[in-house]
DNA sequence: TTTATTTCTTAATCTAGGTTAAGTGCTCAG
DNA sequence: CTGAGCACTTAACCTAGATTAAGAAATAAA
């Protein structure tokens, strides 16, 4: 406990900007935050949300310790824990176990990227919603519209025209 | 040692099969490897490609052991390594170190993997083209090019198309 | 060498999804 | 209460890449 600190933070707040380097994992205690780039355009592309009991970070930025290329804001106002880099190697060092705990977590991120590309390569815009809202009923409420599209690979007028050819159904 | 098994396979030997449970991780001592899924289309998508010194193997069904939808197939004649399941964990209790390597390993993996994910969502198929070759050069002498092709997410056919108009330039 | 199989190319046609643009409705700061 | 700015919708038009089909080249098999 002495290694981790927890900060409260208001919707819209940026806890980490592209071009920082990440130095901390935050961990959910509650509300709800994600991670998106911005492209030349002007584009963003969510790569991730975490609510409740999720890890969320730049683990590019957080691993090389260079500056990274992700945003990381609140989408609903959070309780986080923040890690620091060094503690969490400390961590490693003094728990064994918390060494095993993580890699485990990193194995199931792993496999869930690897299917979500899968998805991207050969599911439909339709089909890759349908699995998003199944797997994450509860995100839909809770997200803007346009950060969804983002989320499965679309733009947010073609999620629009999307969602209403499938109400019609 | 006695932990790891070493095998010689022939180029288009499949290694392992949608359905089956995956039992090992894979090292490639030499030659070269890839994973792919077949979907309802009867189509390939090539998830990753693995020559020397890197680690292939179906993830998901590794560890959930349950029967996963990956193919693992020999491109070039291949010395493989192979280390079961229950060693690899046997292996994390006996040498701690082991357990931070692999732990190394898939975090670098997990971080490769998100990239390639917001390059597929954020680049045209030439970008993506690009980055591949600059990343991968050796590759494209090795890997028959309808697999290339499927690496980067479009048909062989459109692949073809663009190869001629990149070699215009 | 001949044949069979697979890979690659080219070209015509098609479509999922993008772009542009204009309008509606919401929300929240002042 | 109001107006500025987001979020969402709708619709017309556009394009990157898919599909279909057919032939050429390369590999493998016989």
């Amino acid at each position: 406990l002495s290694k981790i600190e927890t900060k409260h933070f208001k919707a819209k707040t940026v806890i980490l900007n592209a071009g920082e380097v990440c130095t901390h994992s935050y961990f959910v205690n509650s509300g709800l935050l994600r991670s998106f780039n911005i492209n030349d355009n002007i584009v963003e592309h969510v790569l991730s949300f975490a609510c409740e009991g999720w890890w969320i970070g730049d683990m590019h930025s957080l691993l090389s310790q260079k500056p990274g290329n992700l945003f990381i804001e609140v989408v609903e106002d959070a309780e986080v824990v923040l890690l620091s880099k060094e503690n969490q190697e400390q961590l490693y060092k003094e728990i064994p176990k918390l060494e095993r705990f993580f890699r485990i977590l990193i194995e199931n991120s792993l496999v869930a990227y690897q299917e979500r590309l899968m998805d991207n390569l050969s599911l439909t815009a339709e089909e890759r919603f349908d699995k998003f809202y199944k797997r994450y009923p509860t995100l839909i409420q809770k997200v803007p519209q346009k950060q969804i599209a983002s989320y499965i690979g679309v733009t947010p007028e073609f999620f629009s025209k999307m969602k209403a050819r499938i109400l019609k159904k």
